[in-house]
DNA sequence: GTCTATACACAGATAGAC
DNA sequence: GTCTATCTGTGTATAGAC
């Protein structure tokens, strides 16, 4: 698979096992605080109760979602799950570090192994954008509630946050030493890099009313990155139309 | 005063006078359910309710923000504050409502009076920003807290949201037309631009924790977007540095 | 492993004194 | 105009049945 120019349908299919993986690291991190035994249940029950968080918690707000709703949504009883965690607040801990290690490992395995600096600057720019959508619900609900989470949580939402951004930096900066980017400044680029890519799931009702797919805001980002740092185009490298 | 050569400081001394005439508009329009008769002390304490609703709902979100919270922030007894509005969401309805007029007048105004389109790009480009600097904590507020909102009020959040963009939109289209600036898409356009401006009030500890002044984001924003729609330069405009 | 029933705390809002 | 005291609903979390 060509990375360079995979489409957010060839993405998806990609990814689909390593999100059992996540899945599966997720279940052996909270070993200790989850009160049944067999994993497949764990796995089958927590992505419902993650996913019935997101969708609640989106629409009105982590606090405002009581056990109740959660429990509804889930599809299990209020006091069923309390089987999975021991209080609501380790549940927000608990499904942002999932979403933090998936966009991690997703974002460095792909960006990897590419051949050269357009290629990694290509794929990190579509992995990412890609990732929000097909995990909005996180991405969306990992910035609105931060607020909440403890204060060393927030540290690494933080720090994780600054990762991404520092991908960007180096791939910009490394780009330049091999002289095929323009000189500007990587940690500005990638702060803007950054803000365009954050628009697209924080500002999601914007796109759907005027009918933009992800495939093409994907093409308008590289278009428009590439544009701002000169990339000097190659034979074997085009954009997708 | 020269708008298009203004910096923070002189931007807050300029529309101090214009804060006090929206919080008179804002008080007129709730005259029918506010129970205090004198207008002075209903500005003095609105001003009061509205900062610690502000401080606390930013801190720990609005819906966390108990009613007990807010007295003691504002200085009031909890029974007190319901002389100045009907119920918790009526308050939210009310502040959305207040923080949208005071940056819609405040930017259409400033922006009106440019002589010409490079003018009124960097004064909008300016204005916006100095605005989310000085409301910071009403900007944040209003992104994070539009969810609670009826579903009449997050649909006038969403066209004041338009509206901006729509203003830039337009100042791009209109200096393409007066061949100023390149050819870029001006939807597009505008949506970078606000991506950008967005930046500083939603990742404030991004810019804080590098020392990042507003006037030095001004600068930089201005650049910025000059260099995109490629600007030409005329001897009467420059950037301060 | 999951349920029902319940404890106990705290929320928003109102009444009536001053 | 603002306070104190209080009503009533709903929240999280637990205990013990199945």
């Amino acid at each position: 698979m060509d990375l360079v120019e995979m489409n957010y349908a060839d993405f998806t299919k990609m990814i689909l096992t390593l999100k059992t993986d996540i899945y599966h690291q997720t279940v052996q991190e909270n070993r200790n605080i989850i009160h049944v035994n067999k994993e497949q249940t764990i796995i089958k029950n927590l992505e419902k109760i993650f996913d019935a968080t997101l969708e609640i918690s989106n629409e009105k707000g982590f606090q405002a979602m009581s056990m109740r709703d959660l429990a509804k949504g889930a599809g299990l009883s209020s006091g069923g799950l309390y089987a999975y965690f021991p209080g609501k607040m380790d549940l927000l801990t608990m499904l942002q570090k999932h979403g933090r290690k998936m966009v991690q490992e997703i974002l460095f395995k792909l960006v990897k192994d590419a051949p050269d600096h357009v290629s990694k600057l290509r794929i990190a720019l579509k992995t990412h954008l890609y990732l929000s959508e097909f995990m909005q619900p996180w991405f969306y609900f990992s910035y609105m509630e931060a607020k909440n989470l403890s204060e060393p949580e927030r540290h690494n939402a933080i720090e994780s946050e600054l990762t991404t951004e520092k991908l960007f930096a180096a791939i910009v900066s490394q780009g330049q030493d091999a002289g095929l980017f323009e000189p500007r400044d990587p940690q500005l680029t990638a702060a803007i890099i950054k803000a365009i890519l954050q628009d697209w799931y924080l500002k999601r009702w914007k796109f759907s009313r005027r009918n933009i797919s992800v495939d093409q805001y994907a093409n308008f980002i590289v278009e428009f990155v590439e544009a701002f740092l000169d990339v000097h185009g190659t034979e074997t490298i085009r954009l997708k139309n």
